[in-house]
DNA sequence: AATATTGGAGAGTAGTACTATCCAATAGGG
DNA sequence: CCCTATTGGATAGTACTACTCTCCAATATT
């Protein structure tokens, strides 16, 4: 199919797609001439992807670009996949610093916690920059998080992980195991992160509430006045 | 305290601090002449939420302002301010641009899911439209979640929930409640998300893999070959 | 008195993700 | 064969976010 099909069956406009080629983020059509290509299924597969991982899962190109790389290189393994989608998925929190007393105990915390789930997890896993991150700043703010409530939220964490794994099969073609791969790890996030939301609605509403959430914004102007009844 | 003692004590440049108070991300100070504005401990505290929402959550700027509005609104109760954390640090999807039939099966789909769970939430919550979309997306791809995997992540996704209200405490100070919803929404989410993906790194090495995984990047340079952009 | 700091305002910058315009080389219909 | 539309390729421009820099006159500090 020539570009403007593919823009019209993807939804994306063409520019955008002439942009995500420049980017790499695309492969090239196949050259009919100096000023045609053609394009494939596929390229309308991974088109959906990118969108999918820009709209939806707010992903910057950057690091789709890693990911793609990855999925594109079919010298990899899918354990090894998984591990490539995962560190371009995440921010690396960078330098700590050097000797900040917060990080330091974050990353003790970190690691005793690991010990004790007997996790093995790299080193320099980004996962578990992230974790530190997370736990330094909780510190930083006068609430670090208990050992108890770590335990809590690694078990939970540890389900949705078996249930991340289940819907990958190392016995389909490798092109849809990537695809599965890389929307688990992408997709699956969001799905989650809404879900625990909706189940703090509910669980709050059960504990505090009085029923569901108004849902209006606090917007320049009041409107904050007309909240639940009382 | 000045600005610059502010600034030493949270690490943050005084440019970022005017920045921040332009923007009413900080309030103003106590002006105590037409050159000189003393801060409090309050000040610091709200700064350094600021910043752990900023570089460790990644909450745009407008999203965080939307919540400390919330926050400094002494008439919300714990409920109410839940509720707009959520949906400050939700992203709306917006328009589902009408008759797509995935948003529509997706819909459907996230309907029978909070249906069957008993969760009461509100119609127009925006995890619930991030939900939606998230499902959307991954039929869109060939790949829909099914009702088991659905249950499977909300019955983890309600576990975390009850975490997250265990470290709410309806009997404390409100600024130490309130502090509490913002972290725990916003921190907790990225504790959480670095535990899954320890927790998948450790699944995927005891089901297909051989050990931890190897974190080079697939930058130039290393085990991939870069882009062909010559 | 000399130097530094501050609040306030505005402009400038860097990065991301497009979007628009231009152009010469075709492609496709009549 | 002619004429219009489309394409690839390149470049420039836009909108937005989150700062960062510069300037200034009014203080504060030494």
């Amino acid at each position: 199919m020539r570009i403007s099909e593919l823009s019209r069956r993807s939804g994306v406009p063409v520019a955008t797609i002439k942009y995500y080629l420049r980017e790499n983020l695309l492969p090239k059509g196949e050259a009919v001439s100096a000023t045609q290509s053609r394009y494939s299924e596929e390229h309308l597969k991974r088109l959906r992807l990118v969108r999918a991982l820009v709209e939806v899962a707010e992903v910057p190109l950057g690091r789709i670009r890693s990911v793609l790389r990855a999925v594109d290189d079919p010298e990899l393994d899918l354990h090894t996949l998984l591990g490539f989608a995962q560190y371009a998925f995440t921010q690396s929190p960078e330098a700590p610093s050097g000797d900040d007393p917060d990080w330091q105990r974050a990353e003790h915390r970190t690691a005793e916690l690991l010990a004790q789930l007997g996790w093995q997890a790299h080193e320099a896993s980004p996962a578990r920059g992230q974790l530190v991150q997370a736990v330094a700043a909780l510190e930083r703010l006068g609430t670090p998080p208990t050992p108890e409530m770590l335990h809590g939220y690694a078990a939970a964490a540890h389900r949705t992980a078996e249930l991340d794994l289940d819907c990958v099969d190392p016995g389909m073609p490798r092109e849809a195991t990537v695809q599965q791969v890389v929307t688990t790890s992408a997709l699956m996030e969001q799905t989650l992160t809404a879900l625990r939301l909706l189940a703090q609605e509910d669980e709050s509403a059960r504990r505090f509430g009085r029923g569901p959430w108004q849902h209006e914004r606090p917007e320049d102007g009041g409107a904050v006045e007309g909240r639940a009844r009382e």
